[in-house]
DNA sequence: TCTTACATTTAGAATTATTCTAAATCTTGA
DNA sequence: TCAAGATTTAGAATAATTCTAAATGTAAGA
């Protein structure tokens, strides 16, 4: 049987991480509230668990998360990095009134795209802005 | 018959800005080589016509030109926000070894994303990470 | 077990990119 | 010409992130 642990300490392994207990508490933050944190709110929820954490070490977590493949980094605007665990290829949806971001399945025509020649496309970063159902119902 | 700068004056004055010889350099700038370049990049390129333009102008007129319509910001990586003087729409391809950033154009077919129900779709943004050409041979 | 090497955590300093502030200057319209 | 408001400027302030150095933890070999 595989747990989430065995596969959290074998992904980290791989890179030649360790698992520690921060690294988990900061991926079980992940995991727990799927809402696209930034880093200090991260912060902020792994102190509940674990008081004495540092922000250093959140930033050093979330970064070993993304160099072992269990989370990936999101820039939907210029502010704070965003975090999020799911790992499955998708982009995402920004609303630009409540700053809500949501996950979306991005369609595989987007391997059509015509980029310059000889490019190797390693991954597909979709961000779409615009207004969610409850913010453009307040606006009318 | 309408100039270019007819046309900036035109889009600046619609969004209550005025044409200033800064702006109008910022923008000689983001024309003249659109390599995607950083507000420090454009601040040292500008001040060679213009030496005692400054950083804050630097970032007021591009704040002018993307709030006008002139130009448009640009992330790929968390570094540095990047200006863009082509308007039509398109995505942008980054080669993630020597940073280049190539234009592309991006199929209808994304309008074709399933978005949360509801959603006021408004700007798409597609960035395409890899290798270029040149860096993919380097690597052999 | 003891030791050594190395990984990790921590607090705080440093850095980077950007925004803010306030004073000086410019522009436009009355 | 004058007043109101826009713009520019230098530098201070802020925000996010990275760096540094010391303390601590961990694993492997003697």
């Amino acid at each position: 049987m595989h747990t989430d642990e065995q596969h959290l300490t074998e992904q980290l392994g791989a890179t030649g991480f360790r698992l520690t207990p921060q690294r988990q508490q900061v991926y079980d933050v992940l995991r727990h509230k799927r809402d696209h944190p930034t880093a200090e709110e991260v912060f902020i929820r792994a102190k509940h668990a674990m008081p004495e954490i540092s922000m250093a070490t959140v930033y050093n977590c979330l970064d070993a998360l993304v160099k072992c493949g269990m989370a990936r980094q999101v820039t939907v605007d210029r502010g704070a990095t965003r975090y999020c665990p799911n790992m499955h290829e998708h982009g995402h949806c920004h609303c630009d009134a409540c700053g809500t971001i949501f996950d979306v399945d991005i369609p595989h025509e987007l391997a059509g795209l015509t980029l310059p020649t000889g490019f190797l496309a390693r991954h597909f970063d979709v961000a779409v802005h615009g207004l969610c159902a409850a913010c453009v119902a307040k606006k009318k």
